[in-house]
DNA sequence: CACATTTGCTCAATCGATGAAGCAAGAATT
DNA sequence: AATTCTTGCTTCATCGATTGAGCAAATGTG
């Protein structure tokens, strides 16, 4: 095993010269159109033999730099600490091999620099096509990749220059929200404003529950309380400080709330447990996103499951059909029950 | 916007030829080392102002192919669905991202055929380094991409013929197990054997972690109960399964149980509420895994947590050094307190 | 048997970046 | 004035795979 060369990986030319053939011959051979190149039976099932004898790898960046298209697809993604990442990762991962790319994905850790980055090692690298998850800035990222003609598809998070896929956020929020409402009523008899807490303002997800949360208020007669609306980030230790704030001004805290993200709720329930508060009954909790723990964490939390397969497929439908009329895929999200 | 060039990439030839000089200057000023090769300031200035005036990106294919190392990192990791798995693949990206290495993650859903494919795909995507995370036969890994002459790290699971990067499981076996026995005692009085539940009887952690688990019963003078020991595999159904089949088999279930990977938890948690069993009184458990939100699940489970940013400063101190000795660094885990 | 067609391959240019080697003009030295 | 040195570039081969063009031999056709 302890090779004294330093391991020179196999060329074809090194193909070519054991076969007795040529370079051109192993490369029709080995990418597969050796028929239409009219390449003998014979002689491919040689190559084949040898290449896998020889341990033979295909050079993709030559390969790549010679082709057309690379068929590399690229992602990029703000974090990896939530299942709802986790799994468009994981999915976007098989449905890229089940067509025959090389899905090079990316985190970006939330941060706005980072995003246009990583966009750009992504160029470097010769992507087909980039998908750019919850990125903070959509439009910067489609056109940076405009200028190379790269097509962009925003998951998630919407753009206004390039095909969206996204979850019905303010959908998603009405019917969560009706349902800690609900919650609350049935067990304190009166309906009281509920609270915001989690995500940005600015983004689009965000302002759409935010809508969604409102309108439910509206249905049921109750008036939102402005102070009670806190797109404090997504971060625990920001949901976290905005909990301790809002604590710290007024005495009778809501008894129930809307937390953008599990994310966010890892600060919640933090700041529930340690401060104290809450310690006699916990609030009605309401989770944009899925956990399965959190699931398990009691009876008086109802969450929202975003469709990842559906939106996926979205995603890979518009990339199969090479559409990229600027349209906006809403997909409905899954109503957890409780328990 | 709308372009009509289909968009072609500008390359180093375009700015030459707009700078009125040669590609290789351009190259030579764009990849840094123009003090090096003597161009002059005003010229590289002028090349730079004009690289990015056509938003240039260098193709890194035809670079890496001409380059003698690519810079190119790889990594296989089995999963997304869990935080142990993505503050890896985070660090991962940060600590390769700091080094000027650009990272290439893949995910293997804990396939064998995956894994080697995926492993196969790095190789021809020429990176100088693969770290094997979690892999069912690390051994396989090596021995592709020595045949490449490409360095592997295991990390997670050891290997035998490269450097490993592994948890002291026996060590966070031993001090969990202990902590789940004592607080069994401590609310029964008595001492009883526990169970063991999830993770794969053949690989390597689990091995250990048996160990730990068995030691501990030793040293508190309780006998294992070898029907108590089910490495059922990862996968929550998995540990479902192993926990009804349990059921129906005894009738006095363990009061304390060793689950190893908070995947299996999942599935464990969920037999528990869904069979009723336990509905009294929940049993004590030890988690081989942190996650957040198990924490808030009662104060009746113990976590082992990882400790990912020690584990990933080993492996890129292996990187760094370019030490290949086959090495397995054992780094403990933390213990997470109750609550 | 002369010619056309098909089969089975090889040749050589190409993708874009890199860097060793080389060359011309100016500056410094004798 | 003749020489060496330095500066600031350019030229060209190269990395490995791909593919259009082309060519010789085998086969088919009249």
């Amino acid at each position: 095993m302890n090779r004294t060369t330093p391991a020179k990986r196999t060329t074809i030319y090194d193909l070519a010269e054991l076969a007795g053939t040529s370079a051109s011959a192993v490369s029709a051979v080995l990418n597969g159109n050796w028929k239409k190149r009219r390449i003998s039976a014979k002689l491919a099932e040689k190559i084949t033999k040898l290449a896998e004898e020889q341990g033979y790898a295909l050079n993709m960046q030559a390969s790549v730099l010679r082709r057309e298209r690379s068929k590399i697809i690229g992602m990029i993604v703000p974090k990896y600490d939530n299942r709802y990442f986790g799994s468009i990762v994981e999915q976007f991962e098989a449905l890229a091999r089940a067509r025959g790319l090389f899905p090079i994905i990316t985190c970006t850790m939330r941060d706005p620099a980072l995003e246009l980055e990583a966009a750009r090692a992504m160029l470097s690298y010769q992507v087909d096509c980039l998908v750019a998850t919850g990125a903070t800035d959509p439009d910067r990222v489609m056109d940076l990749c405009a200028a190379a003609g790269v097509r962009t598809i925003n998951l998630d998070l919407p753009g206004s220059r390039a095909p969206s896929v996204i979850s019905d956020n303010y959908g998603g929020a009405l019917e969560l929200t009706r349902r800690v409402l609900a919650n609350c009523e049935r067990e304190y008899g009166a309906k009281a404003p509920l609270l915001f807490i989690g995500g940005r303002g600015t983004d689009h997800n965000t302002m759409e529950r935010v809508r969604g949360f409102r309108d439910a208020h509206a249905e049921a007669g109750v008036p939102v309380d402005e102070a009670l609306v806190q797109t404090c980030g997504y971060a625990p230790e920001k949901a976290e400080n905005a909990m301790r704030q809002l604590a710290e001004r007024t005495s009778n805290l809501p008894r129930g709330m809307f937390v953008n993200s599990t994310i966010s709720l890892e600060g919640v329930m933090r700041w529930i447990r340690r401060s104290g508060h809450y310690a006699e009954r916990m609030p009605h909790l309401g989770c944009f996103d899925w956990d399965p723990f959190v699931a398990m964490l009691g009876d008086h939390i109802e969450m929202v499951r975003q469709d990842v397969p559906k939106m996926l497929e979205a995603v890979f439908g518009i990339i199969d059909s090479g559409a990229t009329d600027i349209t906006v895929v809403q997909v409905p999200p899954i109503m957890e029950k409780i328990g």
